[in-house]
DNA sequence: TCCCAGGCGAAAG
DNA sequence: CTTTCGCATGGG
């Protein structure tokens, strides 16, 4: 229930937690109170490493892959290192690590994030947790867990929509529809989702853009924070403003152009890049 | 009241 | 290829 994950390397929970690349996280004291999946969890930095308590217990194992421990973050960051603006935003944000988050979690969570903002997402994951998921208790801390497709299948989109997700309700419930359909074909379930770490990027993105209501922002999103594929170079409003205000003078590009730019500019860790400029970008003032 | 938000899909140029 | 629009909803 209780166990340090010993660790040494850089790392800052609040910059990882709070950088709006995981909606379930918030801030108690020393600690910080999440939901992973259906797991209810408390961290902190402990001298030696990582304490974390949790409900049900995990292991070492599964804190090191959540928070991406194997990653050298400094090799990362000195290969990303290729302008000043990058490097300003690696000063202000260090230890800012990417997670890796459960891919059917961060499929329905980046859906629901289409033209929304993070507190509204935040809140419409927490409903439909509540609405679906189990309870879990740790300590004084309630929460749930996140549900499975069928759950959301079986309530369908009326019921999603009393969770704020407005237009996006109809997007859920048809993936979650397609995900338990066992008549479905060429579909994909949640471990089907998950096995798509061991297939090449270009591969497993066309396979997640048949979804309707999944495009390439989405799409990108679901690679770069679930499926491993950090060369993946999501562009949204804001890495959109930071390219164009910072990197282009202003000038107009399309979001296309923008991804192209940044996969090329910053390389095989292009979604580092992204994740610390729209850390940076949407804390400019 | 208007504008915007970690977009998407469809239609049209 | 690109641009434009409607889509729900809450917040500033």
């Amino acid at each position: 229930m209780a166990i340090l994950v010993p660790f040494d390397g850089p790392l800052e929970l609040s910059h990882t937690l709070e950088c709006g690349q995981a909606f379930r996280w918030r801030p108690q004291g020393p600690w910080f109170l999440g939901t992973v999946g259906a797991t209810a969890m408390k961290v902190r930095m402990a001298p030696g490493g990582l304490e974390v308590r949790s409900n049900p217990a995990v292991g070492a194992d599964f804190v090191r892959s959540y928070f991406r421990l194997d990653d050298d973050l400094d090799a990362i960051l000195k290969k990303i290192s290729v302008d000043r603006h990058i490097r300003r935003a690696q000063e202000k944000y260090r230890g800012l690590r990417l997670l890796r988050q459960d891919p059917w979690e961060c499929l329905v969570s980046y859906v629901a994030s289409s033209a929304s903002n993070i507190p509204k997402i935040s809140r419409c994951i927490g409903k439909v947790s509540r609405m679906y998921g189990a309870r879990l208790r740790l300590d004084d801390f309630e929460t749930f867990g996140f549900p499975g497709p069928e759950a959301l299948a079986a309530g369908g989109a009326a019921a999603l929509r009393a969770c704020e997700l407005g237009f996006r309700a109809g997007y859920i419930a048809g993936i979650a529809r397609e995900m338990t359909d066992p008549e479905s074909q060429g579909l994909l379930t949640p471990d089907g989702l998950r096995a798509l770490r061991q297939v090449p990027a270009e591969q497993a993105r066309l396979k997640l853009l048949e979804f309707v209501g999944v495009g390439e922002k989405v799409a990108d999103c679901v690679l770069l924070f679930s499926l491993d594929k950090l060369e993946t170079f999501p562009v949204d409003r804001w890495v959109q403003r930071v390219a164009e205000r910072l990197f282009f003078r202003g000038r107009k590009l399309s979001p296309k152009r923008v991804r192209e730019w940044g996969r090329e500019h910053y390389g095989r860790y292009a979604g580092y890049a992204q994740q610390y400029l729209f850390h940076y970008m949407r804390h400019l003032g």
